[in-house]
DNA sequence: CAGTGAGCGAGCTTCCGCTTGACTT
């Protein structure tokens, strides 16, 4: 008589979370990623019938064949791979492999790894949700079919092996490239104007008279001007602003933050969060979801009311994912707040990930703008002119108090509308126009994100990859373009430029929803796209 | 007889996304 029960989940360390919640009839195991996968060396797929070629993902037909031992002693089998696309496409194979030796399969869902959620989703399992894998293999083999078919065009017309083309790749390189192109065409403007230092009281105000002079002598005329007229505040203009707090992190924005506040990559990043969630610290730390866990977040907001007081308590509120989001996992947050990591790069992470955890729960930071107006009235000028003062002030620091945030504060006192002020220096400053920046890791990361171009689990993979193809190199922190890199995007721009539209990624993610919502057939789907980046072939 | 060149075939490169631990540098 067979008791035993066999869970199987992507990750190892959702198996060993999941294990302690599952009584004693449970086994737990994990697939560890994908199991079956397009062979690499060849292009794998049958073109006319769409016919795919699957092999094992090196390493892994061992791991089958121990599942497939554990589930021939099982009484039944549950499928608890990610509720996502790629979850369900490998919940599909898994069972491919096991229905030889127990047809008893079933596919759980779940969205937070607690006791309960577990325990529902293996009383309310189901099947498979074919769709959701069509659409995958949708995706799987339009990635293919592009990144193989393009690339060769390379090899032959810049006679240099190694070089690629992808759906991910091409358009993110298309960044860097016309982003350096922008920078070269940049032509640097050096313009003057007058600045007048005011004495308020103890303190000073800076105001400007916003004319951009190409000519330092044109500015030295209307300084002198100026100089000998008086100042009155003819009009103040107060806004009362208020700045809501960030979202909690998803893999983006942390890469994003960890690389411009602490300088690491976003490789880095995601090694040392991977240590994190393993050690227990941190959530999963791959995903594209804002979602909070409705319990923590009530933890989270008592400890600000303690800690900071009340007034700094924000509500309750769950952040929209993004449309292209597939929704798995939360974000990225503490476990709990009442544990610490020891070693420093865990802990400098750690640290920016609890902040931005709370910051996203405290209550919006409140500030003032004022502008200040102050006529010019001197007998020499023909046409009135007036210069510009603006302040900030914070009226309350909400957020800002635990995350940082630039805001510079330089209220100088009461200023009232007829006051006359009194010129401590007026002079002629200049300044150069600046040419955009260039990509750092992290801000290419978040362009992508905001494109819907590429996922969480291949961010950080990307630049290395772009590195290896001789395409970038890394200068300081900002990503610099070959001119090979030129070469290339022109060259695909001219040949495949379907593919490098921005919105390539985007188009084809609504029509793999179609596919998801059971609408179209993925194979059409297929072709479709095909004949659209491929014409020629 | 040494050097040249045409012709042929073998071997190799490439994508994106899911997940670690077992490798080497």
């Amino acid at each position: 008589m067979k008791v035993m029960k066999l869970f199987i989940v992507e990750s190892p360390v959702k198996a060993k979370t999941i294990r302690k919640f599952l009584g004693k009839e449970f086994i737990v195991k994990a697939t560890a990623g994908h199991i079956r996968d397009l062979p690499s060396k060849e292009l794998g797929i049958e073109e006319e019938s769409l016919k795919a070629k699957y092999v094992y993902v090196k390493g892994k037909k061992k791991l089958v064949e121990d599942l497939k031992k554990l589930a021939k002693k099982c009484k039944e089998v549950y499928i608890g791979t990610d509720p996502d696309r790629e979850g369900e496409t490998i919940a599909f194979f898994v069972r491919e492999e096991i229905r030889k030796v127990n047809p008893n399969i079933k596919r759980a869902i779940f969205f937070e790894i607690t006791p309960k959620a577990i325990k529902e989703s293996i009383r309310k399992a189901g099947d498979i949700n074919m769709n959701l894998v069509y659409a995958q293999f949708a995706r799987r083999i339009l990635d293919r079919l592009i990144g193989y078919k393009v690339s060769p065009h390379l090899w032959r017309t810049f006679r240099s092996f190694r070089l690629s083309a992808g759906r991910v790749q091409s358009p993110a390189l298309r960044l860097i490239v016309e982003r350096e192109m922008e920078i070269r065409e940049f032509k640097p403007k050096t313009y003057y104007y007058v600045k007048a230092v005011f004495n308020i009281g103890e303190n000073k105000l800076e105001a400007v008279y916003d004319y951009r002079y190409e000519n330092p002598s044109d500015a030295q005329i209307i300084l002198e001007k100026i100089k000998k007229g008086i100042f009155r505040v003819s009009e103040i203009d107060v806004k009362k602003e208020a700045i809501s707090p960030p979202k909690p992190f998803i893999t983006s924005s942390l890469q994003a933050e960890a690389n411009s506040l602490l300088g690491f990559s976003p490789e880095k990043t995601q090694s040392i969060a991977q240590r994190l969630y393993e050690e227990g610290f941190i959530t999963y730390p791959r995903t594209d979801s804002y979602r909070m866990n409705e319990e923590k977040a009530k933890e989270f907001i008592e400890y600000i009311r303690k800690n900071y007081g009340g007034k700094y308590a924000g509500k309750i509120r769950q952040f929209k994912d993004a449309k292209l989001s597939q929704g798995a996992h939360e974000c990225i947050r503490p476990v709990s707040l009442y544990v610490y990591p020891e070693e420093k790069e865990q802990k400098l992470l750690y640290d920016l990930i609890l902040k931005r955890t709370l910051a996203s729960l405290m209550s919006a930071c409140e500030v003032e703008r004022i502008k200040v107006y102050i006529e010019v009235l001197s007998p020499y000028l023909k046409e009135s002119i007036t210069m510009v003062a603006k302040m900030v002030r914070v009226l309350f620091k909400g957020w800002t108090l635990i995350y940082p945030y630039d805001i510079e504060e330089n209220y100088v006192g009461n200023i009232k509308e007829g006051d006359i002020l009194k010129a401590e220096d007026i002079f002629i400053d200049k300044k150069r126009t600046q040419p955009p920046p260039r990509y750092t890791e992290g801000s290419l990361v978040k362009t992508l994100e905001k494109l819907g171009i590429g996922r969480p689990s291949t961010y950080a993979m990307l630049t290395g990859l772009l590195k290896k193809r001789g395409y970038v190199r890394l200068n300081k922190r900002s990503l610099v373009p070959s001119d090979v890199a030129f070469e290339v995007i022109d060259y695909l721009k001219e040949n495949f430029h379907t593919l490098m539209e921005y919105s390539f990624t985007a188009d084809m993610e609504r029509k793999l929803d179609e596919i998801e919502e059971g609408k179209r057939n993925w194979k059409e789907v297929v072709k479709e796209i095909k004949n659209k980046v491929l014409p020629y072939d």
